[in-house]
RNA sequence: GCGACUAUGGUAUAAAGGUUAUUACUCCGGUUUGUGGUACCGGCAAUUCGGGUUCAAUUCCCGGUAGUCGCCCCA
């Protein structure tokens, strides 16, 4: 017979009970700490229709990158490669009922179609935190003190990590000097976005705009000190919000971005890369016929957020869920030790009963292996005494308490 | 889609064109019939797949596959 592959599909990844954990923790304080600000957990299916996609993305990305498939009654389907359109689409759909302004946040799973490097898989899970229905300042200094919080909230400093802001709206106003035609616009856009990695920026820039490309170099140097981005600046650092440098180079590889985009990027030399990006898409609702909501939001993917965090150490050690682990000397124990335990689950004590019958020494070995906090073992002297010998494992003491107490003795302990 | 590098028990590794492929961890059993990670003994378990060169290939060559990293792209 032919063996199956233990090896998960490719790019995915498989969460042991470790893995789970630490994608609990993760998940965990991300939501705690949007809560913190206001937002409302939601969800939706990981299936979208393809056409949802078509739409506002481009088309490389949904031929090439997406997973995209026709079902049975022939619709094209798409596996969800970004929550956005989804999260549009919802707010579109109700938009009358839900009441202004609305923040709610996600943590989807979705899928590209494409090959895994570092810091990039097939499947991730991301934050989505959206703003709907502020269209000024305001709602761009609450949406990065937010990420900026996420990312402190599991003890990372801001030499850590730096947000970069930028402004669209800026290049808009320089186009208008440069005169820049709208057609060329996009264009240069998407020059401006690959600068950093480009080594003849400037050649390409005049091929694109001809003479003007003097002016307009000169116009983009000086654009760092935009009065848009000077305010931003200032007011998230009345709020504590530090970390924050402008940098023009930021653009964002889509459209539909309208004003305030950023990114935040780790500083270690390790892992050198974004680990969080979004902006102002103040059109995007336009797409589903309602009326415009202005809208701020971004992401933060739990790839690059492991990363992140594991270059800093700021990742917990394993806890077991299993307080304590109950280990059965010889058959004839196996029931008193199912009524104890029975007795301790009611009392909210997680139990695991060790039914191997092995020497004690295996069983509190397997117990520690599974870092189980307590152990205690059952059999004729427990059955004759109704009393517990219970071991805290990470110190070693023992104590012998009546089996009725032994949630009790368990909560004197910091777990 | 393109490129570079890598591929040895479950994991991590060593070595070599030629008898039984090294070591550690894990796992199973024992020294030890009711309490710990140490110690000792024993056991299970591997050269990614296909082709070529060669008397002989796991080792060299080519190809496939997979992984890692980078490019492209980035929601």
């Amino acid at each position: 017979m032919k063996k199956l592959s233990t090896d998960s599909y490719r790019g995915v990844r498989d969460f042991y009970p470790k893995d789970t954990y630490l994608h609990d923790y993760m998940v965990n304080t991300l939501s705690r700490v949007c809560e913190s600000f206001g937002y409302e957990p939601y969800s939706a299916s990981l299936l979208e229709p393809a056409e949802l996609y078509r739409t506002k993305t481009s088309d490389e990305i949904v031929n090439e990158q997406t997973y995209t498939f026709k079902d049975r009654g022939g619709r094209d389907v798409t596996l969800r490669p970004e929550m956005t359109p989804t999260v549009a689409r919802m707010v579109a759909a109700k938009y009358r009922e839900l009441g202004f302004p609305l923040r709610w946040y996600s943590m989807p799973n979705c899928f590209r179609y494409e090959r895994a490097q570092r810091g990039r898989l097939r499947e991730f899970w991301q934050l989505n935190a959206d703003l709907f229905g502020i269209a000024g300042a305001d709602a761009d200094v609450e949406i990065i003190t937010l990420a900026h919080h996420l990312i402190t909230a599991f003890g990372a400093t801001e030499a850590d990590f730096q947000i970069h802001i930028n402004d669209r709206r800026v290049f808009e106003h320089i186009f208008d000097e440069a005169g820049i035609d709208a057609g060329t616009r996009k264009s240069v856009m998407s020059l401006l976005d690959r600068r950093a990695k480009m080594d003849n920026f400037e050649d390409a820039l005049r091929s694109s705009v001809g003479e003007k490309s003097e002016h307009l170099l000169s116009l983009l140097a000086s654009a760092a000190s935009n009065p848009l981005l000077e305010s931003l600046h200032a007011r998230l650092k009345n709020l504590g919000v530090t970390n924050v440098v402008v940098d023009t180079s930021i653009i964002r590889g889509f459209d539909y971005y309208t004003g305030m985009v950023f990114e935040i990027f780790d500083t270690s030399d390790e892992n050198n890369r974004s680990i969080a990006g979004g902006g102002r898409y103040d059109a995007l609702l336009e797409l589903f016929g309602v009326t415009p909501i202005p809208t701020i939001g971004f992401a933060l993917g739990d790839v690059t957020l492991q990363d992140f965090l594991t270059t800093h150490e700021l990742l917990p050690e394993y806890v077991s869920p299993t307080d304590i682990m109950l280990c059965v000397l010889d058959e004839q124990s196996a029931s008193i030790a199912d009524t104890i335990a029975q007795n301790l689950r009611s009392q909210d004590i997680n139990v695991a009963v060790n039914y191997s019958y092995k020497k004690v020494g295996d069983q509190i070995k397997l117990a520690i292996k599974k870092h189980i906090p307590f152990s205690a073992c059952i059999g004729q002297q427990e059955a004759e005494s109704g009393t517990l010998v219970v071991k805290h494992l990470a110190t070693g003491e023992e104590k012998t308490v009546p089996m009725d107490e032994v949630a009790d003795h368990l909560c004197t302990y910091e777990v």
